[in-house]
DNA sequence: AAGGATGGCAACCGCCGAACC
DNA sequence: CGGTTCGGCGGTTGCCATCCT
């Protein structure tokens, strides 16, 4: 039957964003809040698709995110949480308070994998490789299948991760109580929301600037210094804002 | 210094489930 | 209750920067 396309094709940009959209779209975010992805490239006078701007916004132009490398609490976290829900990265990312999904998943196909493979260790299934080396043992067929992980309620190898030696103990106790909170585990398979960045996600539609994040928690915001937000004509934006739009500017310098 | 190889990341695509009519 | 729409998710792609020869 075939889906309808979520935009019209046609005269639709694709392609990295200018920093006039980035614009754009911020200035109709904090003036409208988050609603009908499909009208905000309408209203926001972009020629983008709706999945476009939601994307860019959540990925990127969100102001609660943290930029910058995992650090390594965030990393060990991160295997963790993968061992038991699989490539699950949006419930993986709804624990990590700044830190989005494709961010994630990206650093597990770029630096995680790798990192676990040269420990011995198999990125899918979480067993040393030379285990892998055996046929049976369900895992082989059902290598992707969080139920799988999520039963193995030991955890087994990355918990007891090699790499403790770079790993401070209090980030050892904060996984420990992460991954061994069975409540916790739990909820992530109960589709609770998430324990983090819950006042971004549910400022309602339509009251704009109400129930923001606590931008003066968001050290992206200090990474903001050379910006000419009067160049945005923002006249209504008030400090908070301002800032935001700062560090937007700064990104797109090192984007052009 | 130049060209090729590799890695990292932003963005797109297609599918799925929930919400709505 | 079935069809349609929309938002969200995970996989994949393509571009750009960096590294290597």
């Amino acid at each position: 039957m075939g889906r309808q396309p979520c935009c019209d094709k046609l005269g639709v940009k694709k392609g990295p964003w200018t920093a006039e959209e980035d614009k754009k779209l911020i200035n109709f975010i904090l003036t409208n809040g988050q609603c009908c992805w499909r009208a905000v490239p309408k209203l926001a006078g972009l020629r983008r698709c709706g999945k476009s701007c939601r994307l860019r916004w959540t990925n990127y132009l969100r102001p609660d995110l943290k930029r910058g490398l995992l650090s390594e609490t965030e990393e060990q976290l991160v295997i963790d949480l993968h061992a038991r829900l699989g490539n699950r990265w949006s419930k993986i990312a709804a624990r990590l308070p700044g830190r989005t999904d494709n961010e994630i998943k990206n650093h597990w196909n770029t630096h995680i994998k790798k990192k676990l493979i040269k420990m011995g260790i198999d990125p899918v299934t979480h067993q040393p490789l030379n285990k892998e080396a055996k046929p049976e043992e369900g895992s082989s067929h059902a290598p992707h299948s969080a139920d799988n992980h999520i039963t193995e309620n030991d955890g087994t190898g990355a918990n007891s991760s090699e790499d403790n030696s770079s790993t401070p103990t209090e980030d050892s106790d904060l996984l420990d109580a992460i991954c061994n909170d069975e409540s916790l585990l739990n909820s992530l398979w109960m589709d609770e929301p998430p324990l983090v960045d819950a006042s971004w996600t549910s400022m309602p539609a339509g009251e704009p600037n109400c129930n923001m994040p606590s931008w003066d928690n968001c050290s992206w915001l200090l990474d903001c210094q050379d910006f000419g937000v009067k160049d945005f004509g923002f006249d209504y934006l008030n400090d908070i804002e301002l800032n935001t739009m700062n560090t937007l500017e700064m990104g797109d310098k090192t984007v052009a």
